[in-house]
DNA sequence: CGTACCATTGATCAGGTTCAATGCTCGTGG
DNA sequence: CCACGAGCATTGAACCTGATCAATGGTACG
């Protein structure tokens, strides 16, 4: 094999998160491998910038990651995170081939795996288990967006903090309050507020 | 062939639908006419009610369809509208065969053609070309629900209305502001102050 | 030890919500 | 053909909650 020793530590956490996407077998995962490459990533960098063009699936070995907008005014506003263990794309970008209106900022010094576009596409092509794993995929982020679209369309900003509590402890216990409150669609100081008057009860 | 007349006025915009989404030869197409079925659907009347399991692909052949979620105290929050010539099924539903969240509506008497699901997927498996559209389409609704998602957590409820006149300008025609301000997150009545301040300009 | 960043609090503001009433339009039935 | 009723759009008034601006306090890190 020859392809890099600094990726050998994050196969085990890597085939849970394709196998939990589609079902592989050993030689299916042996194609992938090689397309892989590490990047170590230093607390506060940006691992993609507004205005690249996202060409990677990036996977997160060990850290923290958050993708932000940039407003008119300069304001930060959180889309979303990801924790160790999981993908992250542009999938926006990636699939459009469209400059990024994000910026993505590794929250921790973080180990990063990479897999060009283009080289997944071909493997889309290649082999049935992953084309199966690229339908997948889109259709399990399609999932994770729903649950957003649904948070914010349905739930006052009260509820979607109860809700993220709930669902992703881990999240609210690694990200500050700061990053939280974009998330949620309010303003720090109103997260505070509803913090307060939740610890009132 | 064998399938039901009805659908044929719709081949057209069918066949259009489908391969701005991956192109298709005409065997490939040949596929999917068999499976196809058609249903007449009066105005007011539910496609889909809350609670069943979503087992269709559905496209609109013509009419004008609208996806709403009933709240705990009883309000109707719109969640996503869908015209003529364009596909529309609730995916959560589909994927997860679990009982939807919503009830789909005609707003206007309407045309609809039904792909049994299970049938779509056997096509998956044995045809690239509808592999290859399985994913397309996923990664379709993806970017469709990624624009949603960006409106409400990037937009005022002002942007959000000057965004749709802009962008979907047909929509604005055909549904009442009754429909389209809970699309926008807003309650009616701010809908009617938000055009009365743009007047004043 | 000091600085930078985050969380909280206070005061004020603005915009969306609620509740209620009015007017408008369109479709239906007498 | 007209009258009525239903549903929608608008308006008004009071309210509420999140936004804004400013200040303070806490904490972690150099």
């Amino acid at each position: 094999m020859s392809y890099s020793a600094a990726l050998l530590p994050y196969i085990p956490s890597l085939t849970t998160a394709i196998t939990s996407i589609h079902p592989m077998t050993e030689e299916d995962l042996e194609l992938i491998w090689p397309l892989t490459t590490y990047k170590a990533q230093q607390k506060a960098s940006l691992v993609l910038q507004e205005n690249d063009v996202c060409r990677h699936i990036f996977f997160l070995g060990s850290g923290l990651v958050r993708m932000f907008y940039l407003d008119e005014s300069g304001h930060e506003i959180n889309y979303r995170f990801t924790e160790a263990g999981h993908f992250f794309v542009d999938f926006q970008s990636v699939l459009t081939q469209q400059p990024s209106r994000y910026n993505w900022q590794a929250l921790q010094d973080s180990q990063i795996l990479l897999f060009p576009y283009p080289a997944i596409q071909q493997l889309y092509q290649r082999s049935t288990a992953w084309t199966n794993f690229g339908r997948l995929m889109a259709e399990h982020v399609y999932l994770q967006l729903n649950e957003r679209v649904e948070m914010l369309l349905f739930m006052t900003p009260e509820e979607r903090y109860r809700s993220v509590v709930s669902t992703n402890p881990g999240l609210v216990n690694q990200v500050s309050l700061l990053h939280l409150s974009s998330y949620l669609g309010i303003k720090p100081e109103s997260l505070s507020r509803i913090r307060k008057r939740m610890m009132a009860q």
